[in-house]
DNA sequence: CAGTAACT
DNA sequence: GTAG
């Protein structure tokens, strides 16, 4: 196993998880599942706003956002067709990094050099035991990890590419988020920006 | 309030 | 400019 820092109880940092032909590999899946089901705008459920990040989603649920607001579904919510199977490979990384049932959803964000994701908690699983293990591909992102509470103390971390981020146990519901991107720092991605894949438990009966 | 901007 |  890499390093693991444990920056709050159940908050683990793995850096350089992945080495750079692994994270060659996870991105050609990444592009398999993108073919399948493009990137989309999700918009906010009061406001109607976009957000700054593109997403799409691959396993039999996935994450959306608009008017109607947060939710878990089984289709693209453009091309109306059902979200791509959780490739083998991301599936055995939930595993490697604590979950004991098989995820259900892999979240993927697209965050352009200037797109940026707000605090907020991932709390639209049934399943609020399970770990969300997070892997970044691409530029590096200034992550901020905060705790249950909004307003609460925060801090920042860099994740590179190939970090392995978990949120598990007391810090399952930690506020966190990402106040920006590092453009350039990283070469796997030739349009630039970075790739993060958050894979969940949804359900509770497992 | 998974948004953005303003303000210290 | 960054932190919050």
């Amino acid at each position: 196993m890499t390093d693991r820092l444990e920056l709050a109880p159940g908050a683990f940092w793995y850096p350089a998880a992945f080495d750079a032909r692994a994270q060659a590999d996870l991105l050609a899946d990444v592009r398999a599942v993108l073919a399948q089901a493009p990137l989309f705008t999700p918009t906010m459920p009061r406001t109607g706003k976009s957000f700054s990040v593109r997403m799409s989603n691959c396993g039999p649920l996935g994450w959306v956002s608009d008017g109607s607001g947060y939710r878990y579904q089984s289709f693209h919510p453009d091309t109306r067709q059902p979200w791509p199977p959780l490739p083998d490979r991301l599936q055995a990384a939930y595993a490697r990094f604590g979950a004991a049932t098989p995820a259900e959803a892999c979240l993927i964000n697209y965050y352009a050099p200037d797109a940026r994701m707000s605090l907020h908690q991932d709390r639209d699983e049934a399943d609020l035991t399970a770990p969300v293990v997070s892997l970044s591909l691409g530029d590096t992102a200034l992550f901020r990890l905060g705790g249950p509470e909004r307003g609460g103390a925060t801090q920042a971390i860099r994740l590179a590419s190939g970090d392995v981020f978990v949120l598990s146990g007391p810090s399952r519901l930690a506020f966190h988020g990402v106040d920006r991107i590092l453009g350039g720092s990283s070469r796997l991605l030739q349009e630039g920006g970075r790739f993060n894949l958050t894979l969940r438990r949804v359900s509770c009966t497992g």
